[in-house]
DNA sequence: CTAATGTCTTTTATCGGGAAAAAACAATTT
DNA sequence: AAATTGTTTTTTCCCGATAAAAGACATTAG
């Protein structure tokens, strides 16, 4: 068992997706294309498919034979990746036990408790040390540096930096770039979910990031356009298990971003920095107050 | 094979400089620390230097024999931990050849043509990536982003705006912090060097690092301090494979550090901001006309 | 009784191998 | 001829194994 053969899978679910729609699928680049993945693993589903008896494949001919069931679909833990599995795994011990600064970190171990081979375990630690919660010693284990108020406020101070440049920078955009489109997709989607009375985690996690995305990416630079990967991952999973206020703090967020939204279509410098500004303390305040460790804690 | 002894031989060489200094070597945990290895580690050095007659060790009694010639060093390349070696060959490839944005990067080349296998290439390349000059394709080849004016003007940026917060952060730090030694300790081989005319690349480049840095640990954000790496891994390797300038480019920094750490011994945030500016314009100046890509270069 | 040495155990660093997936090449089909 | 399918080669991803190095435990010296 050298590799699991999640790509395939999951492919093969998103592929069962199109069978809804069409009654003969397209070629097999094509669908490469579609589902992003090689012709290889194109061809290794359809050939399973149709075992399985949804299509009816000869050469170009795909025409499909009936629609899929909840059956045909591999289960979903099937179809994830190895390194989102440490991800998560790795996370959760993070955030949720208590996970205090100075604790060492045991390749082997992790490795065994998630059921996987050192070497993953390895590169995972490796990619998630940019995120500054682990450092590594010299041939020896890394050390946790805790997700704790001092992390949380190194992290807000850069964020507000890179943000508020960011921010600046949307006015130079020229009036073509697609950036605009964008924007005004983002603001309509928040207008339907400031409507729409549930607010799950998912839908605005997504909205936010989308926005704060495509507000670095005035900047035009990557190391900026990168480290909103580290906000990202913090938000993902510190606010995926932590749902104190999340319905107030979510509606909060909503009004923010319109705001921020309508200053920048208005291109006027002062007002963008106002409602940035603004968020971005509520942002802060928000993240400070939810992390465990508070400043001289007794 | 499935690991070097480089920590062994590296410690082993550093070991026998303790032999010039001492009649009598101190306990195994004390030469550990001061070699900066394990015990286990120790006690091999120990063993060789018996077999080869540079010592007589008995328990504690670990008497000094003979000076250490230079037939009892272990060659320097062997000394090289692996993931140096591949970081030099690699930015050798990046730096020197002409290394076109969009080339893609095969691991498995790359590791035959070093030598290694391909995990110690998987893993350097991941630790590589947050330099902001390679990308991953996923389940698929790195792609090579260039370096070129847009990297340098990117890294600029924000190296301008971490410094320039640091520099202003370094006015706040108390009196007794060990910073205003290490400050003064800087400024006497600043002038030690500016006397001298023999201005070595290593010389130089290791102050401007140890000056940099300091100022950057003021900051107190791990990210800041984190990303100075970037910047240290670019002008380590760049200036030291390009040499035009050298000279007369080392002589002004030398002069604009001077003025830079009489500034922030003033504690005038004027004077700081305005030392500070002066010398990231040049270092700026000086990186942009040594890359290779002019902006609309024809 | 503390600190050093002697011995044993665990972990890290790295390689080679093998299945999954991508990519390249060759043969068809329209 | 351009795109699509069929086939083969190469590369990525990941595991298990092993020597180097670290770490833990036991013993002894001062």
């Amino acid at each position: 068992m050298a590799k699991s053969n999640n790509v395939y899978k999951d492919a093969y679910n998103k592929g069962l997706g199109l069978l809804e729609t069409t009654g003969n699928l397209p070629s097999e680049p094509e669908l490469g294309a579609m589902l992003g993945v090689s012709r290889t693993t194109v061809r290794s589903i359809l050939a399973r498919m149709e075992e399985t008896g949804l299509i009816e494949w000869n050469k170009r001919e795909k025409k499909v034979l009936r629609s899929p069931g909840a059956d045909d679909f591999f289960p979903e833990e099937e179809t994830d990746s190895l390194s989102q599995i440490i991800e998560r795994s790795f996370m959760r011990r993070l955030l949720e036990s208590g996970a205090e600064a100075g604790t060492q970190i045991n390749e082997l171990e992790l490795a065994r408790e998630i059921g996987v081979g050192t070497t993953s375990v390895r590169e995972f630690l490796i990619r998630f040390s940019r995120f500054g919660l682990i450092e590594k010693r010299r041939n020896s284990h890394w050390v946790l540096k805790g997700f704790n108020r001092a992390f949380a406020l190194e992290l807000t101070e850069i964020r507000e930096m890179f943000e508020l440049r960011s921010a600046a920078a949307f006015v130079d955009l020229p009036q073509d770039s697609p950036v605009w489109t964008e924007l005004d997709a983002l603001e309509a989607e928040h207008h339907a979910l400031a409507g729409a009375i549930a607010t799950r985690f998912t839908a605005f996690s997504e909205l936010d990031e989308r926005l704060h995305r495509l507000i670095h990416s005035a900047s035009h630079n990557r190391f900026i356009v990168d480290f909103y990967d580290v906000i990202a991952m913090i938000f993902h999973y510190h606010y995926q298990w932590n749902k104190a206020g999340e319905r107030q703090r979510n509606e909060v967020a909503v009004r923010e971003h319109l705001a921020y939204i309508d200053a920048l279509k208005s291109r006027d410098p002062a007002r963008i920095d106002a409602t940035c500004r603004q968020h971005l303390r509520s942002a802060r305040h928000t993240l400070l107050t939810s992390v465990p460790e508070v400043a001289g804690g007794s």
